[in-house]
DNA sequence: AAAATAGTGTCTCTGAGACATTATGCG
DNA sequence: CGCATAATGTCTCAGAGACACTATTTT
């Protein structure tokens, strides 16, 4: 068999939050050429000596972005082709991370001029992204419409300890249709991957509601029925 | 930024079938080290001039392998880590495949020391795999076993034309337990895509069953519920 | 007519969704 | 006590599954 060139590979993160009750995307403004300039996509170049395996590598990315370790994130696609990139044929390792809003406040302050949070409207951000990363977050926006449908996956949208009220808000916010409090709580209750923190209440000027955790080891929990 | 070797990456397909009332994927034994002599997963190198992206890499290595142009296929995931092979850091595009096994007769003997099926079982197939091999097999079946509880992908597993009893026959051989024939019936009317095939009836000594076909442009099929 | 399988009809009972009611905190 | 929202209970109706029945071909 002949030997071919290895096409240049590269790791970006799609790092979607919910703020101010809407869907958003972190993007960086790009240093260098190729589209100096353009907003992009976070990511970067896999570290053979420093990352285990590609997971690894999209989690440094992740934390270096954001200073956030651990929120959800899973891989969502490669996408590699001879256009993406005016220097020739390249693929990229794109990822899908969901991260609490106020769980990164820092970072957002310390750099504002080259790292910020986009509105996503419909699946897309309003303004032009460098190669492909306008299809690479419109896949991403897809895959969470798609899976809120169906797994407890916006409970990582939310900081540590939420209420059943607030996550059904999430699920509301994301699909735009309003859900019946009893169903969704039957539910949340029969998956079984939340657990009460006793004790704790959240204050309020009516009844508090419970707070509860995701409970530890639980990965994302695949319902039996759409929502 | 500090300027990083990329990676060597590959393709990689797995070619899943059911042959004799099992599923078999497609493997090939290696000549060239590493792994000389291990079967392995059907795949090769990125060809930058005759591959538009890489879902086109993908249908080029498996018309190599099969002859067979247009089946069921889909990225699975990418892989990549230190470990998987011993030259160093590399990573594959896995791809996922189902052909039907008639489709394919003739490749298969052609060359039938170096090209063959192997039944699955359980996940694994019962030989050492070369590089993480088994552990993309096992993606890829557990991938299989996962969209067939809510999709419409079995139906690539049979040839152009098929019967609802050849179809109901498919679900039940993946998923290991026996369905309502008529309640299979109802989800397979209201996923409305198949269309009969008028005229054409399969002979039996019996009341021969009306023939289907995927309906053009029909991808895959998401069921309201499952299967 | 018998055999064998394709294809349709019916009945029941679960469970999802709509809605109502009760609970619990604050002022 | 009134207000606001949390949390739970109740009722109804659609629909999934179990099963029975009818249809259509060959021998």
């Amino acid at each position: 068999m002949a030997e071919f060139l290895s096409p240049l590979v590269t790791i970006d993160v799609v790092i979607l939050t919910l703020r101010e009750g809407h869907l958003q995307v972190l993007l960086m403004r790009r240093g260098a050429e190729p589209f100096a300039g353009s907003w992009a996509l976070p990511g970067g170049y896999i570290h053979p000596e420093e990352d285990a395996d590609l997971d690894a590598a999209a989690r440094r990315v992740l934390h270096a972005k954001t200073g956030v370790r651990t929120p959800f994130m899973e891989q969502l696609q490669a996408f590699g082709d001879g256009q993406r990139d005016p220097r020739g044929w390249t693929a990229t390792f794109a990822y899908f991370a969901l991260v609490a809003s106020d769980a990164m406040v820092l970072k957002e302050g310390a750099n504002a001029e080259e790292v910020a949070w986009w509105q996503i409207k419909g699946k897309q951000v309003e303004t032009p992204l460098a190669f492909d990363h306008a299809r690479i977050v419109a896949a991403a926006v897809s895959r969470l419409r798609s899976k809120v449908e169906y797994t407890s996956l916006p409970a990582h949208l939310l900081p540590p300890k939420f209420t059943l009220p607030d996550l059904q808000k999430v699920y509301e916010q994301i699909l735009g249709r309003q859900m019946d409090k009893s169903a969704f709580r039957k539910r949340m209750a029969e998956a079984a991957f939340l657990e009460p923190v006793t004790g704790e209440k959240r204050p309020a000027s009516n009844r508090p509601a419970q707070l509860y955790r995701i409970k530890r080891g639980r990965g994302t929990i695949f319902f039996d029925r759409t929502i």
